[in-house]
DNA sequence: CTGAAAGCGCTTACAG
DNA sequence: CTGAAAGCGCTTACAG
């Protein structure tokens, strides 16, 4: 390991002291033109890179976010979280993450984790229910600023960035209920966060505005949030009798398995049962009868948590702000609509 | 942002030195158990927890490793990056990422980024091709280990973690020409990285074995590795005359978008032409035929780049490793095989 | 505008 | 087995 070069080593070189070495390097006003064109140059030709550990050690901050998001496959959580890293490292943040996230000791291991590397926030999407918020606690004491990803816990001093998750169920139902459907079945994920119960709230909403009833049997929970879950789900939503006409799923996954079985049983989308997802996942297109769902601003979604939590470090005194981005619907072919030509068809459907 | 406790602090309370108080944290051999026991009860008490960012300046290590990835949204990536964070967290190690890979430029500038912040080793997939090397020796200079995931750069002192991407083309091609198929096209994405370079090769060998003709025309670049790069090469592929019977994509994404298209244009699959993936996404079920495809060993080749990064790390002395993990056949319906009851099967096809 | 001094919180020889 | 000292590379008042 060749021992590395450093502001003192610049300074002897120079015949400068190190902290005018420093003050040149980080731009500080009180500095002779000419000295800082020296260390500058001296700096660029010895190949001088900052030590950030050292730095952030000084200072007490590392200009380091953490993220504790579950890892799931899909692409829309790669698409928001490749978002939000761009837009941090665009605001000279690195973004440090920790994916043990099965039961609320992990979580709180891995927020642990990354509090003892001293991150300067904290980005997070709930996935559990929980009783004990003890860790919340000892963030806020610490003033490590945190926000909410996606889904958020009510009672925690925190920001949150994610969608209008109301506004998008209510959004996918009522788009089934204007194209005449009355018996509408929701497939949930799990209960207890947020997204999966605004979605269902949203829905209910739809139902209620039309005057339809709410029929409990028709909300199917599907024990999880990927395509298998899907999967398991569709067969329930087969045996419900009378069969429903149309389903909303809680996200695109959920759809893509309901879809896979259906097709695979021979119920027809949308002749036999028209499906409404929620993501807008690109995966969509390659159905037999691609997809119609309810589209996310994932990009925004990553950006805009990005520059919430940068914000909120860099601006200690800021109230914790709540941010639900608006969907739009993207209208497919599972649901039998007819395509107008200024509706949003990104590829080619044939 | 209430002053977290030291081991100085803790020292002070319990009326001895910092040394010894380090020492019995560390578990270091040469103490008193009494005292040890005294100091690790403190420190629990208080909430003691070590700042990692002076510990790693003062060492010279940060238990951290670099990884610069061109975030590309496929599961395939998502899911070889999880295993990979997964089993670094299980060893103690934290995963800082840089997403920066438009260009070599950027590239360049990711890994300075992640070196400056004292990264103890470097894993990256290097998707562009390049002249200069300089960076990379700067590396091997500092004694900053460095890993190739899923493809290489060659006359680079690195290790490489990726798939036997010759077997997996010619595994592809194979199964193929097995099922009676003469005309076989490839769908390429770009050229000149390993990956691409050496399916095309096992792609060939397959051909070379059945006497069968190396055709340039049928090798058709798709201008990238996604969905809609597919679709252009599919677009493409209809155009050959005499039409080729079947394809082998580069990967499973280029497969989806030259499925999409030959069904939204009533091309059948497999009746009308063949059709192989390589990568073994689960998305593959999605397709109205569920895709064959190579299956690569997403999770193993996470955990792998994991472990192998780590021990040079740690183990400075060893030799660079080139491993190639081997894929398997995933057979479904897209080339119209017979599926036999011990084929690999995991989800209903019908 | 520049320099001498102290400190961030940890680790590591070196004495006792 | 325990303590006094120096150092990792940077930053930041405080003098001059």
């Amino acid at each position: 390991m060749a021992d590395s070069i450093t502001q003192r080593r610049l300074a002897e070189l120079l015949g400068l002291s190190f902290p005018t070495v420093n003050r040149a390097l980080n731009g500080c006003p009180g500095i002779h033109k000419r000295t800082r064109a020296r260390v500058l140059e001296a700096a660029e030709r010895m190949g001088y890179h900052k030590n950030i550990v050292a730095r952030s050690l000084a200072l007490g901050r590392t200009h380091s976010i953490g993220v504790v998001i579950g890892a799931i496959p899909h692409s829309f959580w790669t698409t928001v979280m490749q978002n939000f890293d761009w837009r941090a490292q665009q605001r000279k943040y690195y973004v440090v993450s920790s994916h043990s996230t099965e039961s609320n000791e992990q979580v709180d291991a891995s927020i642990r984790f990354l509090v003892d590397r001293q991150v300067d926030g904290l980005v997070m999407h709930p996935s559990h229910l929980r009783r004990d918020f003890g860790i919340f606690r000892e963030l806020e004491q610490k003033g490590i600023p945190v926000l909410f990803l996606g889904s958020f816990l009510q009672g925690v001093h925190a920001s949150f960035v994610g969608l209008d998750d109301i506004g998008g169920g209510r959004m996918a139902c009522r788009h089934l209920i204007e194209l005449g459907h009355r018996r509408i079945a929701f497939v949930a994920g799990l209960f207890g966060d947020s997204t999966a119960d605004r979605r269902l709230a949203g829905y209910r909403e739809a139902l209620r505005e039309a005057d339809l009833p709410y029929d409990e049997t028709l909300v199917v929970p599907a024990g999880g949030y990927c395509l298998e879950h899907g999967q398991q789900a569709a067969l329930k939503l087969l045996e419900l009798s009378p069969r429903p006409s149309a389903v909303v799923a809680m996200n695109d996954p959920l759809a893509f398995g309901v879809a896979q079985i259906f097709w695979t049983k021979g119920v027809r989308i949308p002749q036999d049962m028209a499906l409404v997802g929620n993501a807008g996942m690109p995966e969509g297109v390659l159905l037999p009868s691609p997809l119609t769902t309810v589209l996310a601003p994932m990009e925004k979604m990553g950006q805009r948590a990005a520059d919430v939590i940068i914000e909120m470090i860099e601006n200690k005194r800021s109230e914790p702000v709540f941010e639900e981005l608006p969907n739009e619907m993207l209208v497919r072919k599972s649901c039998g609509a007819k395509l107008e030509s200024n509706q949003i068809s990104p590829l080619p459907n044939g």
